[in-house]
DNA sequence: TAATTGTAATTGATCAATCAATAATATAAC
DNA sequence: GTTATATTATTGATTGATCAATTACAATTA
């Protein structure tokens, strides 16, 4: 009676991008797999068919950093060096809009230490910080190393004033 | 037949200083309350005389946020202008040692939303900006607001490092 | 004996995961 | 083109385990 609906590979991302808002909004222990389900509008038995809950955390993590790192690409590629931070900074911050979700999850998931989601974490930021490295290398910045550091300071500073609704954490312009 | 153990405020005491290596360690969701109360010692539901599951959150989080206030205001009162900010550097380092778990919780209740955690994280955070930032400019430095907010931002990434094992994060030096 | 300290037993709810089945589509044969 | 057969998509029902919270009761001390 029911008609098919979609795809097996749309199926996988329709689940991935219902597992990202609930994950996010309701927190990764406390969601449960029937939550995803729902906001995917298909039955919760169906979700195994694709995931586990775990799985969904990974891949859910997967989709956040290569966001991150697709965007900082395409301003790493068309920046002129006197543009670059700054060209990083605003598409964070647009991520950070657009994706506030993926970055919440991000930040859930540095604290859960069961491996395939610790290992998800470390590949994802160390990709952030080797291409945000060359690049400053590359710029010719001399005091990269410090450079890179700081960046990635401000973005950490950045999540937890978005995540605490504290935006005065934040230095104003 | 048993002795009695303790007295009502030891055993608050103890519970709270096992909920904060039990929600530290599994997660606060994940953890339960049998898991707390044997390390405290006691039965799961004499943690009931004292605390609901939330408020044990809250009140670890209390005790965390303290932790830091206090070690910050020995430095304060102790540094000359020069050394103020090396201090409140080390201090630091040093409470990420010796109570790794409070830091592990406080990263974990960023996340949760629910009025009473997030009230006692930006109670926290106001009170450590608050502290440190009156500190910087009574020492006479010109950049008070950017220099705490940078002290904000470092702290994040040593959160995080810390968290996700992944010391290279920090700076070498 | 009255208050305080404590626990065993239980409850009602919730949840990740599985199973057994059905519906829809595609393919092939006639 | 209609029938038979296989494949994919999907769900209802269930399960086994877990957990926060309560209740009813026992031991201890002042």
């Amino acid at each position: 009676m029911m008609a098919r609906a979609s795809t097996s590979v749309n199926r996988r991302n329709d689940i991935v991008a219902a597992a990202i808002e609930v994950f996010a909004e309701i927190g990764y222990y406390r969601a449960t797999t029937a939550q995803v389900a729902e906001r995917a509008a298909i039955s919760q038995p169906y979700v195994y068919r694709f995931f586990t809950k775990e799985s969904l955390l990974v891949e859910s993590l997967s989709v956040s950093w290569k966001r991150i790192v697709q965007a900082f690409q395409v301003v790493i590629d068309s920046s002129a060096p006197e543009e670059l931070e700054s060209g990083l900074i605003r598409a964070y911050e647009g991520i950070m809009q657009s994706y506030r979700s993926e970055i919440l999850l991000q930040m859930q998931a540095q604290t859960i230490p069961d491996a395939p989601i610790r290992e998800a974490m470390q590949q994802g930021i160390n990709e952030i910080r080797d291409l945000v490295g060359n690049a400053f290398v590359s710029a010719g910045f001399e005091d990269a190393d410090k450079k890179i550091s700081d960046f990635l300071a401000r973005g950490m500073l950045c999540n937890a004033a978005m995540a605490m609704d504290m935006p005065d954490l934040m230095p104003k312009k």
